[in-house]
DNA sequence: GTGAATGCAAAACCTTTGCAACTGG
DNA sequence: CCAGTTGCAAAGGTTTTGCATTCAC
């Protein structure tokens, strides 16, 4: 995995042409550094209207198809919430996400150490997960 | 908690007229029985359809209202997984949804004795949590 | 050069809404 | 009786798709 999660205002154009075998396009480059500038979890439109103050010509299409090719190459994560739209997330260390009722804001939280998923679930002999998302509400403290 | 969740095959005719406060209808009832009925997860067009095998007149708009009456009425749950629609679901206890992705199947999956929240993640002070989902994916054993 | 990605508009899909008619307690 | 619910059709919002054009390697 590569460390582009931890970088704080990326420049696009710092990207290589070819990331986790996905071909980088410009339009590509620009989503990914959308998506890692802030952590404020945005919605596809929020993508695109941040994306085309840079570059005006990008579509919404565009966005859907970039995050999608992110998503599925492991440079972004989808965050499906309730029955809201998808939100993007660049944080791609195992994680949860809390969203506050008052402030809508969505908090990243972490496992405790050494909790494993076979501790806290019962699971029939031979399960395989491939795929885990834990969802919160309520108020978060501080 | 009513013990609705457990029977087998329920007639509608058996709701009494107010349920958890809900004013019983027709449709709420006939709605409530599909979803007791079989607990496959149904999506609200399968419900839709399932319903209108004993009351053709019945429309889809009422079938997602019933629904919502039911849902926050706490007589159904609504499970959502990833960006599919909605289903929903008969079982009120404290439980988990794993989606078997060679069948599609949804399986209920609880928690193992004595595990809380606080034991695995790491929330601040003062986090309330009135809303916990978790869904899993992957190949479910047996 | 060539297969893949883009941009646009239109379609698809799920869910909600407005409103007149009806109903259940 | 009469507030609340239904059924219908239409609107809303998000996401996907078809296709000609353009781009990246």
């Amino acid at each position: 995995m590569i460390s582009l999660a931890q970088q704080k205002n990326p420049d696009p154009t710092d990207f290589p042409s070819e990331l986790e075998g996905l071909r980088m396009t410009k339009q590509r480059r620009e989503v990914l550094a959308v998506i890692l500038a802030e952590r404020d979890h945005p919605k596809a439109n929020d993508v695109f209207t941040r994306a085309q103050k840079r570059m005006p010509t990008i579509s919404l299409a565009t966005v859907y198809n970039c995050l999608e090719a992110l998503v599925s190459h492991n440079l972004v994560r989808q965050v499906n919430l309730e029955r809201e739209s998808s939100r993007y997330c660049p944080n791609l260390t195992d994680h949860c996400h809390f969203q506050d009722e008052k402030s809508g804001k969505i908090h990243d939280v972490v496992f405790k150490d050494g909790v494993k998923l076979e501790d806290i679930l019962e699971l029939p002999q031979g399960t395989e997960v491939s795929h885990l998302e834990i969802s919160l509400k309520g108020t978060f403290g501080q």
